[in-house]
DNA sequence: AAAGTTAGTTTATGCCGTAAGGAGTGGCAA
DNA sequence: TTGCCACTCCTTACGGCATAAACTAACTTT
């Protein structure tokens, strides 16, 4: 097994704050890219065909290179994604008007968190094993920080929120973008996949609504209506859940912010 | 592209609902395998490895075979994550104690949930992007339904808040599984990772303390301490984070089902 | 001009999913 | 009993992937 070592640390560290030696006076030949450049074009394959399309070749290719030539500028293709994911983070607003409340800003932050998931659906499979470390991954937490340490909570219940609430963006997020991939991946409308399978399903368990019954409630109970025919169902639903979800998910800081008011009262 | 046609969601929900035709008196040799057997093997090794060692060639190595006698079993790898999914799913309890009220019903199944995802965290990588329509799959929805309709809200809003609660545990669970792999991942600790990056983060921003004051506070509010020293403290303080998440949003449904009932007050 | 460093290529290794085709097995009809 | 044929399982092969190694060519410094 390969251990990385302080060495690696030292270089992925660098390439994620833009800290390394500049590139003048250098022997051999000017480079014909930069990791800006490939970044650029690694983030555009990803936005646009999702992280499976994402291949050495394909970032070569885009800039008239072979895919070993982006080994110049980057240790390996997990680094580059780690690259790719600190750059997109730029595009996130750093802070939000908090006079309103801590709630109005949150409410807005998950708005554009969210917005941003399905902007760069593929950022959703970044590994959060371990944080990148990169500068916008630290200016992303401090901003939603910031807003949350107006509700007055202490230090711990705050590191708790902040995961709480990437959680729940993150997930709602995630089930949108894999929807909207599951068409094109399969060949399928959902309209199509749908059809074809609940045929099926009823002639290979005829006994369902016994099996089932709050399921079969649910599902009798007035199905949802889209008000706009353009969006599909799925995602329309997808979105109702996120805003209800947060507003539960709010609710419930609510009720803590109050209990520590209270309890802060003579 | 190939198109999946009729004949395909056929083939795949006759195999997750076992509704194939019996092999007795058919041509042929015996099966020697069955697959059943073929989704232990794969499991184990998905369980153990991860779902990125999870190949044909390594199910068929298991189980003695090469990867495309398989193909017999099961039309193709996707499928087979697919079976995996639906049949360890059948290891979940299938019913909750609602004596003591929907919300503590709702913790000790978000418990399960937890419990389950850790042990087999290559399922939260299974694509959420449509249901797999198994037995087991609509077994799991039908039991946390049975305990949230118990809340007394609205069809419409119990099919919010599936979602947001499965979402959520994902979420959180999601967050563990993963820092587990990443030691094995990358052969170091969490330690010396944490150790490496962060001498080179002072070298790279030394004036982190300006740009993120923060961040910089909250890690000065005394730093989490864990009372049990073998639990890696990324995960003691994960498991933390969804005790309190599940707690908050619990608070929020607690809401939402008291402001029902009074508005059905005369 | 020689030496040394760097950018980018070609080539090769060992993975992956799976298509194609062939060998052997065994139940059934003739 | 023979021949057929569905069936299991194998070998081989293809085109993808990340990336190691060795090479060429460009450019700066000595």
């Amino acid at each position: 097994m390969v251990f990385a070592g302080q060495g690696d640390a030292r270089r992925s560290m660098a390439l994620l704050w833009r800290a390394g030696s500049p590139a003048q006076g250098r022997p051999g030949p000017k480079p014909g890219l930069s990791v800006d450049e490939i970044l650029d074009a690694a983030v555009a394959i990803a936005d646009a065909q999702g992280m499976a399309a994402l291949s050495m070749r394909a970032v070569g290719e885009r800039l008239g290179r072979t895919a070993m030539a982006l080994y110049t500028y980057v240790p390996s293709k997990s680094e580059l994604v780690d690259l790719m994911y600190d750059r997109v983070l730029a595009e996130l607003p750093v802070s939000y008007e908090l006079g309103a409340g801590w709630r109005v800003a949150v409410t807005s932050w998950a708005g554009e968190m969210w917005a941003f998931y399905l902007r760069h659906p593929w950022v959703l499979q970044v590994s959060q094993a371990r944080p990148v470390l990169g500068p916008n991954e630290y200016v992303t937490l401090e901003t939603v920080l910031r807003i949350l340490r107006e509700t007055g909570l202490t230090a711990g219940a705050l590191r708790r929120l902040v995961g709480v609430l990437f959680h729940f963006v993150r997930a709602a997020a995630q089930t949108v973008a894999e929807s909207r991939q599951a068409p094109a991946a399969t060949g399928m409308s959902d309209e199509e996949w749908w059809y074809a399978r609940s045929a099926v399903l009823e002639e290979v368990a005829p006994d369902f609504a016994e099996r089932f019954p709050t399921l079969t409630w649910l599902d009798g109970e007035g199905a949802y209506q889209s008000e706009d025919e353009s969006v599909p169902y799925l995602e329309q639903e997808a979105k109702e859940t996120f805003a209800a979800g947060l507003a539960v998910l709010l609710d419930g800081i609510e009720a803590a912010v109050n209990r520590a008011g209270l309890r802060a009262l003579p």
